[in-house]
DNA sequence: AAAACGGGGGC
DNA sequence: GCCCCAGTTTT
């Protein structure tokens, strides 16, 4: 078993034994892609019980994509604002339903090639949806799961796409549902951006406490 | 590769 | 005040 198989499994653990919520929020949340599609686009940089928030406010008034089209900038700023970055956001929502309609027929694609072109939605925001709505096992390399693989030296890289890359492959077979769970459970509780408790870590016995992407 | 976008909460 | 929040787009 190399290194970086040990890890994952030891972060898989530690979060299985803590009972994390993100667990059962995966596995037991309703999955309509779209509200998943808006909800993961909206969190990026967000807290979780922020994004929450606002998802419930938002999806009674938009429960498909085609009310997204009576919607002005103006209200969708006012619905989603205390979200992250609420300006160029809002701007996506709008831009949504007709990339949706000219581009994709109305459906939610299935394929990372096709989400990424939404706008709105890179490469982790594509892995997440196909994730949590899809069931589709992919590793989606947020700023947790980057910067945890640089301090341990498994990658040497500045862009989240070669650790992508790099953790193909190493999807649990088992607790695949939960595999960036473990990581950002870990990155927010252990493996902070600047200021990492490393008296309280456990996994990394050679760790290069490499400052990433905060 | 770096900058810009950003309100909200915790200590 | 500093830290942190499941990034994407434009320079």
């Amino acid at each position: 078993m190399t290194n970086i198989d040990k890890v994952i499994l030891q972060m898989m653990q530690v979060m299985l034994q803590n009972k994390l919520p993100a667990i059962d929020r995966i596995e037991e949340e309703s999955h309509d892609p779209f509200k998943v599609l808006v909800g993961t686009l909206l969190s990026a940089r967000t807290k979780d019980e922020t994004t929450d928030a606002v998802c419930r406010r938002l999806f009674k008034r938009v429960s498909s994509y085609h009310d997204l089209k009576h919607l002005s900038l103006i209200e969708l700023e006012e619905l989603i604002k205390p979200i992250g970055f609420y300006h160029t956001k809002a701007r996506h929502l709008q831009r949504l339903p007709h990339v949706l309609e000219e581009r994709f027929a109305g459906i939610i694609p299935r394929t990372i090639e096709e989400l990424i072109l939404l706008p709105g939605v890179g490469r982790k925001t594509a892995n997440l949806v196909l994730v949590i709505a899809f069931k589709i096992p992919a590793v989606c390399v947020d700023t947790h799961v980057h910067r945890i693989m640089n301090r341990l030296g498994y990658v040497s890289t500045k862009t989240s796409l070669e650790t992508e890359m790099a953790l193909r492959g190493k999807l649990p077979v088992k607790h695949w549902l939960v595999f960036n769970s473990c990581f950002v459970s870990y990155g927010q509780h252990v493996c902070l951006p600047r200021n990492p408790r490393c008296n309280e870590c456990r996994i990394f016995s050679e760790c290069e406490r490499v400052g990433v992407n905060r």
